[in-house]
DNA sequence: ACAAAAGTGTTTAGATTACACCCATGA
DNA sequence: TCATGGGTGTAATCTAAACACTTTTGT
């Protein structure tokens, strides 16, 4: 202990780069600084690791103040401690990521705290050092759809294989093969085939598929070829 | 500021896994902790992150007061962050890892420091979560080295096809096919031919490759099949 | 000449890709 | 019946893996 006490402390902060699909688009949920400096500009959702929690535990608090959602896709994507990162003080920050289904989360919690869906592809400007977390946080997203199926996190509880490439396009941000985007799929052995139709997109109708029992967190063989 | 202030400060260190290669094992650097709590216990080098200073200029520092060396390869693995993980204080660790060559570090400044170079395959128990970062941070370096070619942070300038399957071998513990391996490392383009043979193995010789110029740090394709 | 390590070639199995084609259905 | 998306089949290409074979050289 007395060999701690000559070292400086910070604070500690989780940002938490929170991802969800809606309308064929990978959506960032942000909110308006609240505060100086940089009061009104958009900001991931952060707070404050506390003295009794881990920053796993920490990112999860915040992740259930904001969408009412607990039990969720939650990862860590890096640190960033630059001193001069946030101007008012020194903050070390871990940035973390979560794949939530849109569908599920607490509308009137988001509207709360102000906070809006943001398509990723028209991004506004973010503060300190937040872009940067975006985009190492959709890197990693990448990484892991390529080895797993991230469709149990991102979509809901059944999707067809339109919908599950759709995904992938927004995720990868380019276009598969519907032919071999379905025979992949279907080759992993993981989805389950439905007796119902998704009706709405065509006349002949898709079958929905559901993500297999036990299968839900297990990694599978590689999916996507970089 | 003012709202900052409500908030709690931590410790913040850095602990770094420094890899290296030699006899054709993978080892690590260690030391017996100076003082308690466990006293004498193997941990990683590490120390506490600075006011000035951001976490990977922490990293680095430590690395060239522990090794003499500068500029080498050095990337974060993880955060750890448990409220008891150091029974002493609150302290929330960063953990790098550093890919080193042996031949070139500074033996005086290891010796100073007490430390050691242990063989991955033999390691004692070490303090704390350490084990888990070594463990983190193999699997980073497996995931780096099945996509970038890093027989240059590891071996000397010059080296031989098989003694970068030896090193391969040695990060991915399993065995490669000696005519494969030698056909896929070609294949990529980025190793150069030298006129010299290292005759010490056996009586025909084999030629001695380098990684070509500006393919230093560039990724190449996929190596390794997981 | 031969042992031993270095290096090359060949064959097979499987995966990826592009793309043509068939199917089901409501208007 | 026909337009539209949903779904299947196939041939060409590429890659990984297994393993037999040739080369070089000191003794």
């Amino acid at each position: 202990m007395e060999l701690y006490k000559i070292h400086p402390q910070h604070y500690v902060a989780v940002d938490c780069v929170i991802l969800g699909y809606q309308d064929e688009e990978i959506k960032l949920l942000l909110y308006p600084r609240s505060f100086e400096p940089y009061k009104g500009k958009w900001s991931l959702l952060g707070g404050f690791v506390q003295d009794n929690e881990s920053a796993d535990e920490a990112a999860a608090r915040i992740l259930k103040q904001t969408t009412g959602l607990e039990q969720i896709f939650l990862e860590q994507v890096a640190s960033f401690s630059e001193p001069d990162r946030d101007p008012e003080a020194r903050v070390i920050s871990l940035a973390y990521y979560a794949l939530i289904r849109i569908d599920l989360h607490d509308e009137e919690k988001v509207k709360d705290n102000g906070a809006y869906w943001v398509s990723i592809s028209k991004l506004p400007n973010l503060i300190f050092d937040h872009q940067q977390m975006f985009e190492k946080a959709l890197v990693k997203l990448q990484q892991k759809a390529g080895y797993s199926l991230c469709g149990h996190e991102l979509l809901p509880e059944r999707f067809t294989l339109i919908q599950l490439r759709k995904l992938y396009e927004a995720i990868f941000r380019r276009e598969f093969d519907p032919g071999n985007f379905r025979k992949k799929m279907l080759s992993l052995d993981v989805l389950e085939k439905l007796k119902e139709k998704d009706v709405s997109e065509s006349r002949k109708g898709a079958f929905y598929y559901r993500v297999k029992e036990g299968w839900d967190e297990k990694d599978s063989e590689r999916i996507v070829k970089l």
